[in-house]
DNA sequence: ACTATATAGTTTGACATCAAACCAAAGGAG
DNA sequence: CTCCTTTGGTTTGATGTCAAACTATATAGT
């Protein structure tokens, strides 16, 4: 009872926690901020979900399973099954079979893809200048490695 | 064409631009990991939205009104309406109505509410100690200014 | 070769969230 | 006092996401 207190480490623990707990918190309401941002402002009624599986298409190379893009995002298969389905029923991406694994599939840019990810770039961009211009940028680069630990870790401490 | 090349400043922007892309990226996906772990985790099938209102409430004091716990978690008034009434279902807060203003109500901890909250910390904590032990705490304190800054900034700017 | 386990994807059911439309009380302008 | 606008909250309809159960193919162990 009294150790508690008087143990050092365990307080200095139970500010940490505090600490990582506030960290999540500001993460958790940039990310709803930007995410309604970004949704507002994507074309079609699309998700931001749906751009992000574009852009990371365009920008590693499509392809790539529905399994692999699941992993990349951070989200279940089955959520990745949805979202590639609504990108196909609006001619986004092609959904072949693979033929190197019968159990697997493989998803493509189509052209309409690439022009749809062209557009909501065109329509991201002004917020993203704004951003740019009155954010000190240097400073989310300064941070960018510390986020990358930090996913890391949670990524293979997934199962915590 | 060529102008966009040879502009610094453009090209400056472009690169800017990438980087709050990649900020906001690694971002989400921490917020995915966290979230849900954190739901995955909390007792009687509650979700991180409830801990997070109950938490709120008993750091800050209770008593706020719905729209006053809308604003604080950016979320929408209907999101904390529906909020809300799970947490009154579960019987973890008190709705009164507000008798300064017949339009809006007051929120209030119930005892069960702040029982509810030791079990969740309890339920959380072997996570957040590991966290606090495994990341370098310091590096998430050096970051947390950033975040706020980026969060007020988005904030300030909802209607981007 | 045969069975068991692992892996890719789909489906299902529940739920959080959003935007927008809606309702009701408050405050102001005339 | 009356209308108009603002503000707090609810409702509605759609959608994204999760966890878990399920199907089918592939891989491994014996």
């Amino acid at each position: 009872m009294a150790a508690r207190c008087k143990d050092p480490k365990g307080l200095a623990l139970k500010e940490k926690q505090k600490r990582v707990f506030q960290f999540f918190n500001e993460v958790g309401i940039i990310q709803q901020l930007v995410g309604n941002m970004f949704n507002r402002r994507l074309p079609e009624g699309l998700h931001v979900s749906h751009f992000s599986v574009l852009n990371h298409m365009i920008r590693l190379g499509d392809g790539r399973t529905p399994l692999a893009l699941a992993d990349a995002f951070q989200v279940t298969k089955g959520t990745m099954t949805h979202t590639v389905s609504t990108l196909e029923k609006r001619g986004f991406v092609e959904v072949r079979p693979n033929a190197a694994d019968g159990r697997s599939k493989l998803v493509f840019l189509t052209d309409a893809g690439r022009t749809f990810h062209a557009s909501a770039i065109e329509s991201l961009t002004p917020m993203l200048d704004i951003l740019g211009r009155e954010i000190d940028v240097d400073k989310l680069i300064e941070v960018l490695p510390v986020l990358k630990e930090v996913r890391q870790f949670l990524d293979d401490r997934r199962d915590m």
